[in-house]
RNA sequence: CGGGGCGUAGCGCAGUCUGGUAGCGCAUCUGCUUUGGGAGCAGAGGGUCGGCGGUUCGAAUCCGUCCGCCCCGACCA
């Protein structure tokens, strides 16, 4: 017997999904992401990414890699596990307590599994940048890391391991370095908006620092976690109808987005938000990402020195930005989601289309499907073959359940009249169409 | 880390109080019938009842201890 290398034939993908709802899972991100056979629990906060997960987590993280890219930000990427020298020499291997998971390796020497890594590209930049010629430096990476959460929970959204972007920037003067934040602030919102996502930035603690420069970005849903107040007219801005040029002055665009009142609960100031009126805005969020201006605080302490124009010793002014990648997916899943599943919105999905084979074995079917499948693949909306044998309400349900956003139904009744049904996800209209018709939808 | 709860088949659960050789639904497998929104009938497989120790003629059930997971709170991308 040979077996036909089609992965993405439901026949032969595997997607574990669930009837019924695991107990364990409380919120609706973690339900669905469970019976979506998403993820698929390892010990509390650490999961495998089952294949339909990794591929809606590997979506969002190339949004994120793209935005990171177009604002000059160059990848690399670090380890997960870093030697513990490097945060004590920063002074953070004693004051970060127990959510570090710290290691111990053959030689007897202390590792630790990053949280994040300010010290490990600090001590990067520190080995290879010796000029102030060399700045500005813009860097990131998408990786894998470890908090030691004494209470994990809601799934991926507050997972011990999880997946971050995260950017570090590297400038002269304070001037540079708002300048390195400023981009940071507009990829960010660049990235949530096409996750068809809501995505507010709210002033948050600068830390030790002060000033103005910390920002967490908040995506809204109904059933976030934390409760946000902001002014109804930042709900309508859209940062994607702007040409951003990240070489250019971004100051007015972050302007434009912090001159509005936006406040998480622990911040909100009910005077101010008095003011706003019938303009102020309750709702819930999910902080997704954190921005962070941070000066030369670990420049200092890792002696991270450039030579300066007049050969002096001058410290780069640094900031750190991060996404919660793996977070994301599960914001999105609470953003977007109905009682019968989840609802992708097309950038992130995993899937572009479903061609749903109600009745495999039938020749006319088969073959209506075959073509559509094909054409679909050709031309790289990466469809989803239903091709199992199962009843037309098990298929409905599961398609629905996963979120697929367009649903090619082909039957024996409509194939008789020469149609297919034509279905998206997020409004459920169905609509009765040709198969080539259906392909143009897709494809056109 | 404080408080609470739960561990019985892949999933959801009953059985535990009152000890007597493990059960239901879904899922899986076989057969037949069905076939446009999670089908019906018949049959089958699957469990060291979280681990260890104790009490007892006998422990899923009682006692002790350890582990795991979940929830509320404090904390966080």
């Amino acid at each position: 017997m040979t077996e036909a290398v089609s992965p993405m034939r439901m026949s032969q993908y595997f997607l574990p999904t669930l009837k019924e709802d695991p107990s364990e899972a409380q919120i609706v991100s973690h339900r669905l992401m469970l019976r979506a056979g998403m993820i698929r629990q390892s010990s509390a906060g650490i999961y495998s990414w089952l294949p339909l997960g990794l591929k809606v987590l590997r979506k969002v993280e190339q949004i994120v890699r793209e935005e990171q890219d177009a604002a000059g930000c160059q990848e690399l990427l670090m380890p997960t596990i870093q030697p513990a020298e490097l945060w004590q020499e920063s002074g953070r291997y004693d004051d970060y307590g127990a959510e570090m998971l710290r290691i111990r390796d053959r030689h007897d020497r202390d590792m630790l599994y990053g949280p994040t890594n300010e010290e490990l590209i600090t001590e990067i930049v520190r080995a290879h940048i010796r000029s102030y010629k060399d700045l500005p430096k813009l860097l990131y990476h998408i990786q894998w890391k470890f908090r030691d959460e004494v209470r994990p929970r809601f799934g991926v959204m507050r997972g011990r391991e999880f997946l971050m972007k995260d950017s570090y920037s590297f400038n002269l003067n304070h001037e540079g370095a708002r300048a390195a934040y400023n981009r940071m602030f507009v990829a960010y919102l660049r990235t949530f908006a096409r996750m068809g996502l809501k995505a507010i930035p709210m002033a948050a603690d600068t830390g030790p620092i002060g000033g103005d420069l910390s920002h967490e970005f908040i995506i809204l849903a109904e059933t976030g976690e934390s409760e946000v107040f902001c002014h109804r007219d930042l709900l309508e801005f859209d940062v994607l109808d702007e040409d951003v040029d990240h070489a250019a002055d971004l100051q007015p665009v972050v302007d434009r987005w912090t001159s509005l009142y936006a406040a998480t609960d622990e911040k909100h100031d009910e005077a101010e938000a008095a003011k706003l009126g019938d303009a102020l805005v309750n709702a819930r969020g999910i902080e997704v990402g954190h921005i962070f201006y941070f000066g030369t605080k670990y420049s200092k302490a890792m002696n991270a020195a450039v030579t300066g124009p007049d050969g002096e010793q001058v410290f780069p002014e640094m900031g750190s930005y991060g996404i919660g990648v793996s977070r994301l997916v599960g914001g999105l899943i609470e953003a977007f989601h109905d009682e019968n599943g989840i609802i992708w919105p097309e950038s992130v999905a995993p899937f572009g289309a479903a061609v749903i084979d109600l009745k495999v074995g039938d020749v006319d079917c088969d073959a209506v499907c075959d073509d559509l499948y094909a054409k679909l693949r050709a031309a790289g909306v990466d469809p989803l073959y239903e091709d199992r044998d199962e009843r037309a309400g098990a298929k409905f349900a599961d398609m629905d359940l996963i979120g697929v956003p367009w649903q090619i139904v082909v039957g024996p009744r409509g194939i008789k009249n020469g149609v297919v049904e034509f279905k998206n996800r997020a409004s459920g209209e169905r609509e009765e169409i040709s198969a080539e018709s259906a392909l143009a939808r897709l494809t056109g």
